[in-house]
DNA sequence: TTGCGTTTAAAACAAATGTTTTATACAGAC
DNA sequence: GTCTGTATAAAACATTTGTTTTAAACGCAA
């Protein structure tokens, strides 16, 4: 009644090379050909496996796309969690939520690429993924760097203002992976492993003291 | 020899709708057709006047986008100079900076739209007008702000943390725009003018003094 | 008026592209 | 062995799309 191996093989080289080529270029920018192609299937099976192309993209968040977010999540749970402090204080949420998203972590550099591209699309032009996309993954995360922040009040901070920080850490992280071309172009540096690191520091160190609120040598907030 | 009034404005209503088409869309979202019908002009004048539509996409940027970026780099300029202090302090570039990709100035709101729109495909994407947009628009920008840094004496920040610095600025204002879907269906909340407001000065609050350092009840660098 | 250069209009083309159809191969059930 | 459902392969189809071609309209100078 099923076939076991060749079949799914077909259909999970499919999702895979099809999430690589939309994440480079985009729905519009991929042709069913490249994609059945790259994955050394017949050109028929896309429409026989997934129905339409409109789906596969689809089938491609659900199937690929969620599963790492979820695993995103997670690793900021753990990132939070092994910070020791209880309750984390705001430092230690920024860091988990910048290291668990930028750098090496459960996927690869490439992987993780990739899910911020596909994300980025989907932010800048939504289409059928997007609800997927707030509810599952971003939403979630937001609520709950919201119940963080509110733990360890946020200076005099409203919900609204809160959530507009929110916003800032989240825009940097997303810029530093979406922007690559031009950060690469204009400092004249590799988007490699130690550059990434740096990016981590940074946004860490910004998203905690922008460009005037610490002075390294006049320490304000801790006695 | 040259007519004077029909020529130009079809070319003027092709390069008016085109800029808008590929703002929304994308090049390769966008058909001739599409163009030309929303420009009221037949479908062979893209490619009479133009050549191809890979050249009407460039012109579209020399023709329309780069004065425009010549306008904001001189609101910024003049945003400065309004600021009084002499030289200019980190606050005041920053707010000058903000203040003129974001808020009402010479442009339209939706024009600015278009405008960050247009950027943002060119740094995710590179096209052609890639080198366009770097080297009119966002190296002046950048090298314009390293020297007021500089100038300022950002603690002690080597120039490669400087330009982290810039970057985050830049992603903040550009993410802003960009991700507009996706905050209005987090927040709830129109993407009208008074919420840009808040938006500018929440990035330039968050700019500054990020999320931890200026405790306002206990200022630190002022005496 | 006649001729010329420019612009617009309409049709035609060739290539690309999502989808469908038809045929073949194969594995397991009866 | 035969039948049946599934997977692959190849061809065909109907649109879409960028571009080119051809024809007509218009303004203007000689």
């Amino acid at each position: 009644m099923e076939n076991l191996h060749p079949a799914d093989e077909t259909q999970e080289r499919i999702l895979t090379e099809a999430e690589i080529l939309f994440a480079q270029k985009g729905f519009r920018g991929v042709t069913v050909r490249e994609v059945t192609e790259a994955a050394h299937a017949n050109l028929a099976s896309v429409n026989y496996y997934f129905g339409s192309k409109q789906n596969l993209y689809l089938e491609v968040f659900k199937k690929r796309w969620l599963p790492r977010a979820r695993q995103l999540n997670q690793a900021f749970d753990k990132n939070v969690a092994g910070a020791g402090s209880d309750p984390p204080g705001i430092p230690e949420v920024v860091e988990a939520l910048a290291r668990a998203v930028l750098e090496e972590g459960v996927m690869s550099e490439d992987e993780r690429f990739r899910h911020h591209q596909l994300m980025s699309r989907e932010l800048a032009e939504p289409s059928d993924a997007f609800d997927l996309v707030i509810k599952e993954a971003i939403r979630p995360m937001i609520e709950k760097m919201t119940r963080y922040f509110g733990r360890a009040s946020l200076g005099r901070r409203t919900d609204r203002e809160i959530a507009l920080c929110i916003f800032s850490v989240m825009g940097m992280v997303l810029y530093f992976n979406f922007a690559r071309p031009l950060i690469s172009t204009v400092t004249g540096e590799p988007y490699d492993k130690g550059f990434m690191a740096r990016v981590v520091s940074h946004i860490v160190d910004f998203s905690l003291y922008g460009l005037l609120g610490r002075k390294e040598d006049a320490p304000c907030s801790a006695p």
